[in-house]
DNA sequence: ACAATAGTGTCTTTTAGACAGTATTTG
DNA sequence: CAAATACTGTCTAAAAGACACTATTGT
């Protein structure tokens, strides 16, 4: 922490302001068919009784993304090596916590919805929820309005969002999935992800275009919901990128 | 973490980790037809006499972007209204800084280059100076080598490639240009920032085809860099996206 | 056998890339 | 007028979207 004499005064932290930092995490994966987000029950003040992503206060020997890891595991029982785990941004507005000044980076994690195990499981005793997200946060039955707490719900948009963009020019979709899937299930993760419905024989072809993006396993399989005719079994390659990018329609104005 | 009712005492910040967070700012411009970023000579140990990027610890009451905002202002005369300012990524590595625990939200900020002072308005006495990123970043010349300060260069590196990648799908490289600004302008900067060069009649089609792009301006003028005829002006339109997307070309693997 | 989904082939439309050639303006 | 750049038109190739049809598997 300290290599030289003099300018250790000049910079010691009591003389600029201190802040508190936490990692939020928006935990996401595709539950019985939907894209979820996992939420917390608030159990103290403020926005007792709330929602909230999971998250806390970073050590102040590791990186937030460290924290979130950790975090996640102590309240989710996800081990990173099952996550994808990826910079989201970073909430600073100074009213955003009414307690006290806290700075918030948050992060996207995706998972396969097998590798879970039940969100109860996490070490303090909280109670943690599955939630629909597009019925969350455009919902259509006004029982499935759920009020966050803090600025979640501009987090979690923010989330949704970069996930839903990052489908377009990335193998991002397999983070939701087991090692082995149909293209069936890759696509039913963009309709899903998109909220849309896609051509299923123009996906397979625009995703097995792609050089080194999937490559075949040596068997078939049924797809998650599977009802006809097997499939054959895919796993992710070592395509990071779709160029050219398979783009969600055209956003209106 | 919490689950108490007197939460006050509990959340008090002395009984968290308490951290300095700080705003550094990648400040960009179109300086004599070359990517340039804004730096600034180190006065003080560590990384003494060499480069950083600007930026300083934010206030108990402003958020990151705000402090990003203010602290352009002081060390380069650069206000908000010129610029376009955008969160990048936060960097929060327990050793990135030897002389405490700094967490830094950094900034991009985009200006074109007729609305900058003299970087050496700053109301700080330390030496500002422009650099061409890419001989930074990827010298061909062993003089163009700079070495920059803490993890500044990988925070270069992250924006020029955000930078990169909004002016495939957004109308960001107007943010480079004054108000009214030629094709062959607009074109220059894609050039530029993407280190290629283009055919102009394509460009041309490519922009003008994207729905409230750009806008005519009833006016001719010279490009930047004219030196033949002179050509259609045209201002920033309404859309902020372009869809579909003007890609760089494929990656190498 | 039937239902259901996997997978193939092909036609059309759109977009990208290349490039020839004309039009205008500055010096 | 010459040089230089703006601008237009057109051909080709690649990719996207739509859709008909065949293949294979589970029940």
């Amino acid at each position: 922490m300290t290599t030289e004499t003099n300018f250790l005064e000049e910079y010691d932290a009591r003389k600029y302001p201190a802040f508190a930092v936490t990692s939020d995490i928006v935990l996401m994966t595709i539950r019985r068919g939907k894209l979820s987000v996992l939420l917390i029950e608030r159990a103290g003040h403020p926005f007792q009784g709330a929602w909230a992503l999971p998250g806390g206060f970073i050590n102040i020997d590791e990186s937030s993304e460290n924290a979130a890891a950790r975090e996640m595991v102590e309240e989710t029982g996800v081990t990173v090596d099952d996550a994808y785990l990826e910079q989201l941004k970073t909430y600073s507005s100074p009213d955003r916590d009414p307690r006290m000044r806290v700075v918030s980076t948050a992060y996207i994690a995706l998972v396969p919805h097998s590798e879970l195990a039940t969100p109860e499981a996490g070490s303090d005793a909280k109670r943690a929820q599955w939630f629909a997200v597009h019925d969350l946060l455009d919902p259509r039955d006004p029982e499935d309005a759920v009020a966050l707490a803090f600025d979640h719900e501009q987090i979690l948009r923010d989330g949704l969002r970069r996930v839903q963009s990052k489908l377009e020019y990335t193998a991002l979709g397999t983070a939701f999935l087991d090692e082995a899937f149909t293209l069936a299930d890759l696509r039913r993760i963009y309709e899903e992800v998109w909220n849309t419905t896609l051509h299923a024989a123009n996906f397979r072809r625009k995703m097995l275009s792609v050089q080194n993006l999937l490559e075949e396993v040596g068997a078939k399989g049924s797809s998650v919901f599977g009802d006809g005719r097997s499939a054959q079994l895919y796993r992710r390659g070592s395509a990071e990128l779709m160029y050219p990018p398979f783009m969600m329609e055209e956003v209106e104005v």
